[in-house]
DNA sequence: AAAAGCCCCTGGATGC
DNA sequence: TGCATCCAGGGGCTTT
């Protein structure tokens, strides 16, 4: 589900609300990819500084401490204003932080998502997490001329080079297909064999995807939905993201279907070279 | 160092 | 209707 817009519309739709709130209790379902990382009594009583994002990672900063929050594949969070009527609790839902504001309840039917705390930034456990991501696409720090060098050094298939994301974060299954689509670039093609002027196409139309895709509140394939419970409408403009067969929108030869790496790529054979 | 596979898990769609 | 198979927004870990 998630990527960088989804993670990033999440965000938004919680984080004004949540802030300066105090934690009351946190509570775990299920087990999620890995454990919490510490009692769920220690978070009690912590204040809520700050909601930030890394990557496809939520960012809880608390005072003092830090949850790390990961959606997985099929993971969602909802936010209930204290006081507010919220629907009991479901087979799927794996966690839940109540705070002076509000109830965050994170709901993952695969449960590939995560809640992990950490001391902070410095800690081991973050590190470990965040240390290797590579840029924000959406920050000023995503220099083309960086992008470029780095593409150039590896010889892995470019899409999957954008789906590592330790040159540029966030780029998900379906947004590297529209990147590379937008671009003109063969998903197969060795990144270090992609001529520099695609590559630096490449940079300004990852910045403009995503974007296009934060605006349009996220894609919505199946069940994603933001802290308001408000699905995303990317997925209707989505140039080859699951429309194998569908005739493309700039020459009309039907979009094929392969798979890199376990995962769907779709691409135009035409229009990407 | 980088690349390629392997999993974790559940549910929905499809086919026989 | 029932059962088997395939597929799905991710990504850390292990093996080459």
């Amino acid at each position: 589900m998630p990527e960088l817009p989804e993670v990033e519309v999440t965000r938004r739709s919680f984080a004004d609300a949540i802030q300066g709130a105090t934690i009351a209790h946190l509570w775990m379902g299920k087990p999620l990819r890995w454990p919490l990382g510490c009692a769920p009594s220690v978070v009690a009583g912590r204040v809520i500084t700050n909601v930030t994002r890394r990557g496809k990672y939520l960012l809880l900063h608390l005072n003092p401490g830090l949850l790390m929050v990961h959606l997985g594949m099929s993971g969602s969070l909802a936010f209930s204003p204290a006081g507010a009527a919220r629907t009991a609790l479901g087979t799927h839902d794996h966690f839940e932080l109540h705070t002076s504001a509000g109830v965050l309840r994170l709901t993952d039917p695969r449960r590939f998502g995560a809640i992990v705390y950490a001391d902070g930034l410095s800690d081991a456990r973050a590190v470990k997490l965040l240390g290797h991501l590579g840029v924000e696409p959406l920050d000023d720090g995503f220099e083309v001329d960086d992008f470029v060098a780095a593409m150039r050094m590896r010889r892995a298939p470019i899409k999957q080079v954008l789906l590592a994301g330790d040159v540029v974060v966030g780029v998900g299954n379906i947004y590297a297909s529209e990147a590379l689509f937008l671009a003109g670039i063969r998903p197969t093609r060795a990144a270090n064999r992609v001529a520099p002027a695609r590559l630096r196409r490449l940079h300004a139309v990852i910045k403009q995807v995503l974007q296009q895709a934060v605006d349009l509140g996220g894609s919505t394939l199946k069940d994603f939905k933001n802290a308001q419970g408000e699905h995303g409408l990317f997925q209707t403009q989505s140039r080859v993201y699951d429309r194998a067969g569908e005739p493309c929108y700039v020459c009309q030869s039907p979009i094929k279907r392969m798979v890199q790496g376990q995962r769907a790529t779709y691409y135009c054979a035409s229009c990407q070279k």
